[in-house]
DNA sequence: ACCCAGGCGGGCG
DNA sequence: CGCCCGCATGGG
């Protein structure tokens, strides 16, 4: 193995990048070379996905230092043993038939502020529209940095201080209309926060209440950051689309509360819901449609 | 024009 | 609790 090489069983970035999970909304990402670039808070990733989905080959050049590597492996939970978790959330035909269409996604790990502000951004809106604001505040406040590797201006994603001092007017420039407010609550959360390592150690039941003690933040958003921002594999995101699969495939379209759904999920995939979630999403979005 | 988008807060019974 | 409404904005 090179030293600028990470050899990963199961990795399919196209999937990955493209499941809504915060890459979707500010990375960037090349269908054709199989490319990322993905400009966060204090680093940047670079990277190239070579071999197969089962042997992939992830190929990255270094930014800001040398621990390219740990963060990539950290960002993409690449420790995580796909095989032993698709065997505990494979309990059904549609659960085997999402696995099998989207081998190799994975579940990423992000930083909880970024999580926080793309997921705020996400209520109400649509992919395209979340990735042009995020794009919008994240070009409005966040600082230059030069790719050698394209040639191209990156911007660095803004952290807590700077957008908990920004005007409303500022975030519905970029188009983020009555989420503007909610931007600047989570904002001033997260820069007054003395600790966030306490949040870390909390357990999921209390993250996620503090989470929603944000105003903005409600109980599906809460999941989002609790899974991809803390990696608490057992949340489980209710949205839309989630609700539609759910009711379509395991209760022939009866009409379920949000709160049947998590207890359905809980008793189903338990700690790895969080997994099963991302994999029922994006195969209800592409598969059952509406 | 009309409808919808990875929801949430607030008000009501 | 459950239900219903308004909410900014741009794309289909």
């Amino acid at each position: 193995m090179k030293k600028n090489e990470i050899l990963v069983n199961k990795f399919n970035l196209k999937y990955t990048f493209e499941s809504g999970q915060p890459i979707t909304f500010f990375g960037e990402y090349d269908i054709n070379k199989n490319k990322l670039i993905y400009t966060s808070r204090i680093t940047q990733i670079n990277l190239r996905l070579k071999g197969s989905t089962k042997n992939a080959i992830i190929e990255f050049s270094s930014i800001n230092g040398r621990r390219t590597r740990s963060e990539i492996i950290k960002k993409f939970r690449l420790k995580d043993n796909l095989e032993r978790i698709y065997d505990i959330i494979n309990t059904d035909e549609h659960m085997d038939g999402a696995i099998r269409k989207y081998n190799g996604m994975r579940v990423t790990l992000n930083d909880p502020w970024e999580t926080t502000l793309c997921f705020v951004v996400s209520q109400f809106n649509n992919m395209k529209r979340i990735r042009s604001i995020i794009k919008n505040i994240i070009h409005s406040f966040g600082s230059p940095v030069y790719n050698k590797d394209d040639k191209l201006m990156y911007y660095t994603f803004p952290n807590a201080e700077i957008l908990s001092e920004v005007k409303v007017k500022e975030l519905m420039d970029c188009g983020a209309g009555f989420r503007s407010k909610y931007i600047i609550e989570a904002a001033k959360y997260y820069r007054d926060i003395i600790n966030l390592k306490r949040m870390d150690k909390l357990k999921y039941p209390e993250l996620k209440e503090e989470l929603m003690s944000i105003e903005g933040i409600g109980d599906k958003v809460a999941d989002c950051i609790a899974l991809m921002g803390y990696g608490r594999l057992e949340a489980f995101p209710i949205d839309v689309w989630i609700k539609r699969s759910i009711e379509r495939l395991y209760f022939k379209n009866r009409n379920l509360s949000i709160k049947e759904i998590h207890k359905f999920a809980e008793d189903r995939w338990g700690n790895f819901a969080g997994f099963a979630q991302q994999y029922v999403f994006w195969y209800g979005r592409n598969i059952i449609g509406r």
